[in-house]
DNA sequence: GCCATGTATATCCGTAACGGATATAAATGC
DNA sequence: GCATTTATATCCGTTACGGATATACATGGC
């Protein structure tokens, strides 16, 4: 018998690397090294993510199956062969959807308490 | 010579136990079993907090100087004596609010990109 | 008074995750 | 040609997590 799926919400809450990984393929696939300068981008530097945690985590991604490796290659003029492309899988999206709600209501809490302002 | 107090942003980013933890003492001291209680209600039941991470943690907030413990006990008819109470010190609420901050710009970042809707 | 349940703290210890160091090599820029 | 950047990958020490277990006082019901 197959064993079914795990429930998007088993793997709730993410570990800032991991929630950090998979918005960065939100708007579609990436390689390996291209996800660390993403993060680091976006966040504006205050998350980087060495190649100990990047290749770690993917792998971990790639077992539980939130993310997968695509076979598309760019126009071969652009590529590099070395590279390995990965995509959100659809329960790594409804997962990355759910921890942003999640983070949304601690925002929420957070502006309750005084912590932070709305809309800053 | 003294070693100079470590800077805010050097904690960041805080894992979910951590952040949980400093978050529910944000509006006033609470003892260790309040502190489990609280998490698992203020996040309806999404965020569990076992003994093992809950008493671990607090004793590595300590050590790193986020949160304190407070000498203070309540009216002695409601008080239970095993009870440690702890509270949030300077550091620890100016590295939550940090925190707070940098889910803020993440909720943003998820909004613009079409994975949750702004204010549900 | 007894007993079950809840409150409260604490440690133990196996597992998972992190993350800097290191290795390797192709691509790029000058 | 050569240094730097790009790119992937593993190694391994350290940290963090988290269920299980232990202990014991408090509370409420009968």
């Amino acid at each position: 018998m197959p064993r079914s799926a795990p429930s998007p919400e088993s793997f709730l809450p993410l570990t800032p690397a991991v929630f950090h990984l998979l918005l960065s393929l939100v708007d579609g696939e990436k390689h390996g090294y291209a996800i660390m300068q993403s993060v680091e981008e976006s966040t504006e530097g205050d998350m980087k993510m060495g190649p100990g945690t990047l290749y770690g985590t993917i792998k971990r991604l790639l077992a539980a199956g939130l993310i997968e490796e695509s076979e598309e290659r760019p126009d071969p003029a652009l590529d590099d062969e070395r590279r390995r492309y990965y995509r959100l899988t659809d329960l790594g999206q409804r997962v990355l959807g759910l921890e942003s709600r999640r983070y949304q209501r601690l925002v929420k809490l957070a502006q309750n308490h005084g912590l932070i302002r709305a809309q800053s």
